[in-house]
DNA sequence: ACCTGAACACCGTTCAAGT
DNA sequence: ACCTGAACACCGTTCAAGT
């Protein structure tokens, strides 16, 4: 090593953040939070760091799990529940779940390939599950109950970020809906569809979310004791 | 070229089913059986046909659009609805698109990413919508309704793909819920978990999809009209 | 133990050139 | 119009070698 290159590397060292778990993360959730979960590669995190992927190994086994800390660490940053009744609970939790979820782009996606065994997820099965025993809900009806809603959730806020990509910037979303409308009316094959295509089409995606949540909530209720 | 190339290519033009969107699909459909939607690329679908990459772009604008027809392929192998009652036509749909999925492997994911615009699955909405509004439920609530289904049985399917991959062959899954239990046992931080945590972890994934969609069914009549 | 450069075995997509 | 070889600009992961 020639005293120029021990020189610089010295002094990319003082500039450049440490290598930590903590400190990749960090830079994974930015490219999440900016361009989204399938930009992140070890090469631009490592990049960060100046220098190459194998570095990031001393700290991941590999990019999933890399990401699956990146979920985490969201999950972690979910304000806590409050509220009595356990519908209030079930809907003030579904609802800062997808509104945190919301402002890290399709980081959704992740829910799916895990499993939610960090500290802020089991905290908060366990208080969902707590809330519901205590209402009068069947704790195997409360149990299975946690698990779907919480796919609800991920599956929701994982197409409403699809469909505002698809329409993003230009007239495109009017374009296809408008393609979608002559294609029904034209055909006769479709009639319940043409004759509903307004109300198929309207609510904003948050309408639509809270609809079905309480769809699911309704559905726990039918299985629940009554109100306490 | 010479003259054994010629030769050559010739006799691979016999061999080698010629380039179509439903060859192309084909062979797509087959990596996905046999080793899952990843697993896809084009080279490797080129290579079915040998020749390149660059081949496939007569037929489709891209891989993303090339899986979107694959899982059009699969929509279309759906059976078709029958039943009477929406509650009885909305299982059955259900269940069959459920089946219909586990057959090709992780194909549920796709659905996440996709339109579904194809005559199949349009279809399947119309006959859907129609049997819901004939049975009182509001049109609101039916179209409503259908989309939040779709996504639940979508994400459900994926979920159970990926629980299977991951417990697949050896007795990892019997020490990673022993470990859970351990885990919850010696903190007491969740004793909600703890004490429920054999009726967390029971039932099969058919059992426990069953319950959600019945969820799913008694939350859309919750708002409906009475039977008839 | 932590860190790295280089290599391995891949990707999707484009493009000029051919038929 | 359909088809192709070659190239471009990337990947995740491994490994021998360094500190």
């Amino acid at each position: 090593v020639s005293p120029q290159e021990a020189r610089a590397r010295a002094a990319r060292a003082k500039r450049r953040p440490r290598l930590s778990k903590d400190a990749i993360v960090d830079v994974a959730l930015r490219i999440v939070d900016t361009e989204g979960v399938d930009e992140v590669s070890m090469r631009r995190v490592a990049a960060a760091f100046d220098t190459g992927p194998a570095s990031l190994y001393a700290y991941f086994a590999n990019k999933d799990e890399l990401l699956h800390s990146v979920l985490d660490r969201v999950i972690d940053s979910i304000p806590s529940l409050t509220g009595a009744d356990w519908r209030e609970v079930v809907r003030g939790y579904a609802r800062s779940v997808r509104e945190t979820f919301a402002g890290h782009r399709d980081i959704a996606k992740l829910t799916f390939a895990h499993i939610p065994a960090g500290e802020g997820s089991l905290a908060k099965a366990e208080h969902l599950l707590g809330v519901m025993i205590e209402g009068g809900v069947p704790p195997r009806v409360a149990s299975w109950a946690i698990d779907i809603v919480s796919l609800y959730i991920g599956a929701a806020t994982y197409e409403d970020y699809l469909a505002g990509q698809r329409f993003a910037g230009d007239d495109l979303a009017a374009d296809m809906v408008s393609d979608f409308v002559s294609t029904l009316n034209s055909s006769s094959a479709f009639p319940y569809l043409a004759r509903h295509i307004d109300v198929l089409t309207s609510g904003t995606p948050e309408e639509r979310f809270d609809f079905g949540l309480e769809m699911l909530i309704a559905g726990i209720a039918a299985q629940a004791g009554p109100r306490r």
